[in-house]
DNA sequence: TAGTTTTCTTATCATAGGTCAATTTTTAAC
DNA sequence: GTTAAAAATTGACCTATGATAAGAAAACTA
């Protein structure tokens, strides 16, 4: 929880009364490498921020194949926003990929925060604009860059914990197969 | 300018002296067909609100080739967001698609707006998560979906506008070359 | 409306990346 | 450590989409 917390202060002046309210919403966790927090068809409540570890959201489609949406490490937050956002049930699965700590919120309650502390809705607006930019780079680069490009860009953007990702989910995050992964790393060995 | 006044009533109270600062900092323009609003590097100081006609986001990579980020119809904001957030220069161009009317903002002075109508900030960030929602989908699309059925969602969710839209633009927004297009589309008609 | 330019289509060929199946390597479990 | 399971690699082949070029059809322009 401190990592919050000190991740929220490089920002905003935390009330102490604010801080307060996070402590109590919040729900500290300890996942198991293979724990899956969301799965799809399940109305989603909860959002997580990682304290530790590696988690990734993925969907999977008609022929069984599934697309990594996003791999969260230490200080990012992970949910199905989109099932939060519109109410309705998952599309997503969110699992551990290795054993890590969480924090867990319900989603509403963790909202209340921009009523109560109304502080907090500049600086998640500022959340969301860099979250938006991200967002609009990643399609930018699906557009414009071949595979092997994507995972240079993927290697310099995630070298930190590029390591503990299996190829193939990396391979779904980058929307090729492990197989195609697999000769792209060949050829950048030759290098 | 009566468009975004209302759009934003649906939503929110706003008061007359907001109003009265939407008005001063606003400024309405017509533009014609293939007007260019931004360059690429070139400073991003403007924010555009689209009230009739159409606008689109682009960029162009090594190749020559153009990559279509967004077409943006009435009631749509568009700019360089990335170049705005980064405060560099523009990696993208904005240009005019048919014979538009748009509001034109200072990107710095609209901002303005959450800091002297503090009301502003949670409709602000609804609209963000919104647009956050909305990218992850079209991120999921790209890596599951074949060209043929990101065009089939393209002409759902973009019935109004898709007869005032070039092809070869329609093509560099799916992420295809207007030759694959052409073809995808004599196979529909097949059907 | 004739002429010019832009866009769309069509055909042929090329290629990045997908598929399937077999093998090796790594990781996990006992 | 040994074994079993999971992941990564490799090879042969396939397919969707790209590249290039040429002609047809639209869309502007004068």
């Amino acid at each position: 929880m401190e990592n919050l917390i000190n991740k929220i202060k490089e920002r905003l002046h935390l009330s102490s009364e604010a801080e307060a309210f996070l402590y109590s919403i919040s729900n500290e966790k300890e996942l198991v490498k293979g724990d899956v927090v969301i799965r799809p068809g399940q109305v989603v409540k909860k959002t997580y921020f990682v304290i530790s570890g590696c988690l990734r959201s993925y969907c999977i489609d008609t022929n069984g194949k599934e697309h990594t949406l996003l791999f969260a490490i230490k200080d990012w937050w992970i949910s199905d926003y989109m099932a939060i956002h519109s109410e309705d049930i998952s599309t997503l699965t969110i699992e551990c990929l290795t054993d890590s700590k969480v924090i867990e919120f319900n989603a509403k309650e963790l909202d209340e925060i921009h009523t109560r502390f109304p502080e907090f809705e500049s600086y998640q607006r500022q959340n969301l604009e860099r979250h938006v930019v991200n967002l609009q780079m990643r399609i930018l680069n699906q557009l414009q860059l071949s595979a092997a490009e994507r995972y240079d860009l993927f290697l310099e953007k995630y070298s930190d914990i590029e390591k503990q990702i299996r190829n193939f989910h990396v391979a779904s995050f980058l929307g090729i197969t492990q197989e195609s992964l697999s000769r792209i790393r060949v050829e950048r060995a030759k290098k």
